[in-house]
RNA sequence: GGAGAGGUGACCGAGUGGUCGAAGGUGCUCGCCUGGAAAGUGAGUGUGCCCCAAAAGGGUACCGGGGGUUCGAAUCCCUUCCUCUCCGCCA
């Protein structure tokens, strides 16, 4: 959620900020939040002088009953009901308005960092950066992964469907074990960078979706428990950056960094087709996820920061990737600037996506309440999440490129973490 | 799941209808004392919203959340969430 008074003392940058988003009709959608705002602070300030004249008497009254002037007491008593009656009705009048203005920002997605380009087509994503080299795949060792997967028997879709359903797959074997090596490997890398390491629950109850965006527009993308108000997490941004909602925090606790592997469930309503065959979508997949808190003045730092630890994992697993500066139309709506990490699927002869590193500046917080004491003033921080990282398509990239006619080779910085060098059949 | 107790400021803890945003203590900040520190000592120390160009100042709301009774609620009632104790069940 934005913060008004942002929209109320620089107008004109965010109107400018939601055009590069690709929303024309930015301005009055702005000004009619500015007219909800004005309402509101109106009233406010109604009700309070009419609370106030209530709470004069009912004071005096407190007084006279005391001195036995059961009268006046009486007479002023009859007052401070009218007064009462009205405050009532202001006071709903007041929560509507909030309400709405609310509900007005909710649709208002974050305001893009300058760096951010503009456009609304994939093609407007700018590459920053593209290191290593595709793979030369030979014909004799050319599959893609969803083939790879059931030659070597690691991976059992089908069985996973009889289970639950499409996009819960069964790892098994040597594919069990290269998730466990893959979540180890990341969290020890996060740790050596400074993040301290979390285990959080993986159900989530509706005010800690509420306050990092998913609900309310979003619950498509959870699946639900009935009769529980509770969420499956879609990413484990949510338990772990809820625990410092109404946070207030001081400025030597600075900066909060976190780390934590979860499962991740992701309903994916409305997606098919090929770009979701084998890993490359899922209903539940693994996720090492990066959280910072950050003070404003140091939040791009650290965005940087975050992006740099990403790639060094993608090096260290000999992986060629590309980084996105994702464009305004391709940004997330909460965030205010993303940089997106695909690695090249040999086979496939895809970029998939593996990371997503984004700065949400004040967007998160506002609605979380966190805050630092800074100079005995409360200040909004700044929140900012990675994944470092999801692990489907970094096996489905593993898989494909590292293939070979009599097995799959593993980058040598996992081997510690297998206890196999290779996979094979058995 | 059954029975009971309880949720008060950064923390501990008092407060059972009016002058309570809340005693007292701890912590923290600033000062005095000290060669320096400890001890001692003085003062200050919550958050949101609104008025005010800003500061100063003022108003209002907040004692787990929501609702109610009352002229007036931390205090009474309802509801919900959470914590603890005992019993049951159990990885």
């Amino acid at each position: 959620m934005l913060e008004i008074h942002l929209i109320r003392s620089n107008f004109e940058a965010a109107v400018s900020g939601l055009q590069k988003r690709g929303i024309p009709q930015a301005e009055p959608l702005l000004q009619k939040v500015l007219d909800t705002d004005q309402q509101r602070r109106d009233l406010q300030l109604k009700l309070d002088k009419t609370l106030e004249e209530g709470n004069i008497k009912s004071k005096q009254i407190g007084m006279l009953m005391q001195e036995g002037r059961k009268d006046e007491a009486q007479s002023l008593k009859t007052e401070t009901s009218t007064l009462k009656l009205q405050s009532k009705g202001l006071q709903d009048e007041l929560q509507d308005l909030i309400s709405k203005l609310k509900s007005q920002l909710y649709d208002i997605p974050n305001i893009p960092h300058i760096q951010v380009p503009a456009g609304t087509e994939e093609t407007d994503n700018q590459v920053t950066e593209e290191w290593g080299t595709k793979p030369q795949l030979t014909d004799n060792a050319n599959s893609p992964h969803w083939d790879l997967i059931k030659k070597y028997d690691i991976i059992d879709f089908d069985l996973g469907s009889k289970i639950t359903g499409a996009g819960f797959p069964i790892y098994k074997g040597a594919g069990a074990k290269l998730q466990r090596a893959l979540i180890s490997f990341f969290l020890d890398e996060a740790e050596q960078a400074g993040y301290h390491e979390i285990q959080p629950p993986i159900v989530i109850n509706e005010d800690s979706g509420l306050a990092t965006g998913q609900l309310p527009d979003k619950e498509g993308q959870m699946y639900g428990i009935v009769d529980s108000n509770f969420y499956l997490i879609p990413t484990a941004e949510v338990p772990i950056t809820n625990i410092y909602r109404d946070s207030m925090l001081r400025a030597q606790d600075l900066p909060v960094k976190m780390v934590g592997y979860t499962p991740c469930f992701r309903r994916e309503a409305g997606s098919w087709g090929a770009d979701v065959r084998g890993l490359n979508r899922l209903h539940q997949f693994d996720k090492v996820e990066i959280v910072q808190i950050q003070t404003p003045e140091n939040s791009y730092v650290a965005l940087q920061e975050m992006c740099d630890h990403v790639k060094a994992l993608l090096q260290k697993l000999e992986l060629p990737y590309r980084i996105l500066n994702l464009c305004g139309g391709d940004l997330g709506f909460t965030s205010a600037q993303t940089f997106d990490f695909e690695v090249f699927a040999g086979a496939q002869q895809k970029w998939l996506e593996v990371s997503s590193v984004s700065n949400f500046e004040t967007y998160q917080s506002n609605r979380l309440k966190l805050r630092y004491k800074k100079d005995g003033k409360s200040v909004l921080l700044h929140t900012l999440n990675g994944s470092a990282l999801a692990l489907p398509r970094i096996v489905a990239a593993l898989l494909e490129n590292n293939q070979t006619p009599k097995g799959i080779k593993l980058p040598p910085v996992l081997v510690p973490y297998t206890g196999f060098e290779q996979i094979t059949n058995k």
